[in-house]
DNA sequence: TGAAATGTTGGGGCG
DNA sequence: ACGCCCCAACATTTC
């Protein structure tokens, strides 16, 4: 770096792959100095290893934010490594002064990017990029934190009369000299041998592809929201959640734009309310990880430690494969691997049937779910595993065990969606139930005696 | 963001 | 006309 030269700003993307409400970009950016964008794929220790299928969207992600940057001047500086050791060598090859980013809140990224504040040798300065309202911003009357989704949401919709969201730059200085990236293509995070992925074209990982799917679900999909919801067989669902993950869009971009909606009349009102309902969910699973970072893989009530859980690796198995015997849980296991997605209301019973009626560890299915969903996230995945075994605070009571086959007749009533992803359905070749209903649940329903729950 | 078991009610068939 | 039974349909309780 020459003596004249303006020392530049890194900003430091992580889950936050996204141009505009990116508060990290918009304040390097106003700053008028040189931006270095930069990715580290850091998988030290204490960061769980991304799973396979967010490895594909993660690859995708990348390339169209990069290509974005591209547009405006810019570059994404790609590094893999230690996060700390990564940014230090970067400030001291670039003479940055400065390093933007915005706040994660689940654990091991919380507690590296703590220890990371304190050794880097440039002014650092974090923003929230990722939820309308940060963990610690919510307390109860008590002065404790939410265990309880309804009062939480209630108070946290309070604070929300007005939310903002800066639009994208349009051009960011580049530096003098930019640093060495190494290529995508090298960390190979596409699948290969085989590639699996050929089911996963329904999606566009990207900020464009996030902003497309929220337009096209306020044009169309969120009519009818509240009911339409509920059914997999429909189109009744955004699919904005691994856009969410990733950061390709934002929470506020959302609330904005569905509010919007509802004030010229585009949508109802209690369309829209049940649809920020589900990003209220993701708000509360954020703020009861970060108070009790422990859930990620822990029963956040103790009493499930005595739970009878079984080892049937067959049973699993079986459940992986979308080979139960249960069409509607094969149909979301099978559209799962398929596509890297299931639809809601498939997962509460597919993940019930696999705790429930096959009583093996929530935290078997959570795994199995972290690998192989596009919008696996540490917070929305644990919590959700723990709100459909019972053990969560705020969570579903154990005995309300879903019966596959009415929730089937329910929700798929002319039975679209399972045929769809169970086409031997009805042949011989379609297997058997693994387990009788019925048994199954009183089984489920003595374990907890059992265990005294 | 259940399902099954159990309880209650009320209309209609029938002696 | 009346009581009795049956049994949906709905409501409540229990797991």
């Amino acid at each position: 770096m020459g003596e004249n030269e303006v020392p530049p700003i890194i900003v430091w993307f992580r889950r936050d792959l996204r141009l505009a409400d990116n508060p990290a970009l918009t304040a390097a950016v106003s700053s008028g100095r040189p931006v270095i964008p930069l990715y580290i794929l850091d998988e030290t220790t204490g960061v769980r290893r991304i799973g396979a299928a967010s490895r594909w969207w993660l690859n995708k992600s990348l390339a169209a934010l990069a290509a974005s940057l591209e547009t405006l001047g810019s570059r994404l500086i790609l590094k893999r490594g230690v996060a700390a050791e990564v940014l230090d060598r970067v400030v001291a090859e670039t003479g940055a002064t400065g390093v933007h980013w915005n706040r994660l809140y689940d654990p091991g990224v919380v507690e590296r990017d703590l220890a990371l504040k304190k050794g880097l040798r440039a002014e650092r300065h974090s923003f929230n990029a990722a939820l309308l309202t940060e963990p610690w911003e919510m307390q109860t009357g008590s002065g404790k934190d939410y265990s309880v989704f309804t009062p939480y949401w209630r108070a946290a919709r309070t604070r929300l009369d007005r939310v903002d969201a800066a639009p994208a730059p349009r051009r960011l200085v580049a530096p003098a000299e930019w640093p060495d990236s190494e290529a995508l293509a090298d960390w190979k995070l596409h699948p290969a041998k085989p590639d699996w992925s050929g089911g996963f074209d329904l999606w566009t990982p990207g900020e464009t592809g996030a902003q497309a799917r929220l337009a096209q679900f306020l044009d169309k999909g969120v009519h009818g929201y509240a009911e339409r919801r509920d059914r997999p067989d429909l189109d009744g669902v955004s699919r904005l959640s691994p856009h969410l993950h990733f950061g390709e869009i934002g929470p506020r971009q959302i609330w904005i734009a569905a509010e919007t909606a509802v004030a010229t009349g585009e949508a109802a009102d209690i369309d829209v309310d049940k649809f920020l309902a589900e990003l209220g969910w993701r708000e509360f699973n954020h703020h009861v990880l970060f108070h009790h970072p422990r859930i990620a893989t822990e029963n956040m009530r103790g009493g499930f430690e005595a739970m009878p859980w079984r080892k049937d690796v067959k049973a699993f198995r079986a459940w992986t494969e979308g080979r139960t015997g249960y069409p509607l849980v094969d149909a979301g296991m099978r559209e799962l691997w398929a596509t890297g997605y299931m639809h809601n209301r498939v997962r509460m019973v597919a993940a019930s049937f696999l705790v429930k009626h096959l009583l093996i560890d929530w935290r078997e299915g959570e795994r199995w779910f972290w690998d192989t969903l596009v919008d696996a996230d540490p917070a929305n995945n644990a919590a959700n595993w723990q709100w459909v075994a019972g053990s969560g605070a705020d969570a579903s009571p154990w005995f309300r065990i879903f019966n596959p086959t009415g929730q089937a007749e329910k929700f798929d009533p002319d039975g679209a969606y399972v045929r769809r992803w169970v086409p031997e359905l009805g042949t011989s070749r379609y297997p058997k139930p693994i387990v009788d209903h019925a048994a199954a649940r009183a089984r489920a329903l003595d374990a907890v005696k059992a265990g005294r729950l």
